[in-house]
DNA sequence: TATTGTTATACTCTATAACTATA
DNA sequence: TATAGTTATAGAGTATAACAATA
């Protein structure tokens, strides 16, 4: 194994992901619920234990995490009709905006940074990026 | 700019650092107190405003997880010889070393990951680390 | 009985405001 | 007066334990 790879990627990656946590969409979401919004964004309706496991936290936590959304109008809460013991938790428009909004501007800076490489450096990534993709969904 | 390089690449930084932050050494530090620990090794002795500006918290944010890391004995708290005002805060050899455990561990979790893949692959990443590390610090 | 969700309670981390000490 | 740090207090976010409702 290279050891420089390794720590350089390493490095890179930790400090790009801080930088890019940064850019969200304006309004005073916690890292927590801006997450859940991006769940619910990309995988669609979900209960709260399916939302607790996806983000590893209580089922209690994300209890709280929903009712500050739900609160905020970002999000919904409904009874299952399938299992009335389940809830189902659906991002509102607005929700869903936010979480567009916020894709946006990640995209948007991240975009800046991209452009200003020499095309070869580009291309470079361009090779990278779904061998990053396969090792970080492996 | 090329859309998908943007999005694929944006969306395997953020899963690959939200797993490599799971690996760290034991010991119940939350992120905050580890992220100073790192400071304090990479950058050595610093004052509690240089802390919380480095790690954009306010400064009696960043006095609690001091006092943190003192009491656990993972940091030293002393008083400035030049400026009365100041302290200096400084690791200890415990709060090195898990420093140094924590960087084990992730480089270890990565190397596994890393030595699973082609050899044309990984040189694809050996040639993409030094661009992400310049992106990272621009 | 097992599963899903909620409430009660406590602990940590964060912030703002007010205070002390030094320059 | 301005700067560095601390203390007081309050607001989120997290957890465990206990409870209610449904399967």
């Amino acid at each position: 194994m290279d050891e420089a790879l390794n720590d350089d990627l390493r490095i890179a990656l930790m400090r790009l992901v801080r930088r890019m946590r940064l850019e969200r969409a304006d309004g005073d979401l916690s890292d927590g619920q801006l997450s859940v919004i991006f769940v619910l964004w990309k995988e669609g309706a979900q209960t709260l234990t399916s939302l607790s496991e996806h983000e590893r936290v209580t089922p209690p936590s994300m209890n709280r995490t929903v009712n500050a959304l739900v609160k905020a109008g970002l999000a919904t809460r409904h009874p299952s009709p399938d299992d009335g013991r389940k809830v189902v938790i659906e991002a509102t428009d607005a929700g869903l905006e936010i979480a567009r909004e916020t894709r946006r501007r990640r995209a948007a800076w991240f975009a800046q940074r991209l452009d200003s490489l020499p095309p070869e450096q580009r291309d470079a990534l361009i090779v990278a990026a779904p061998i990053l993709r396969e090792l970080a969904d492996s």
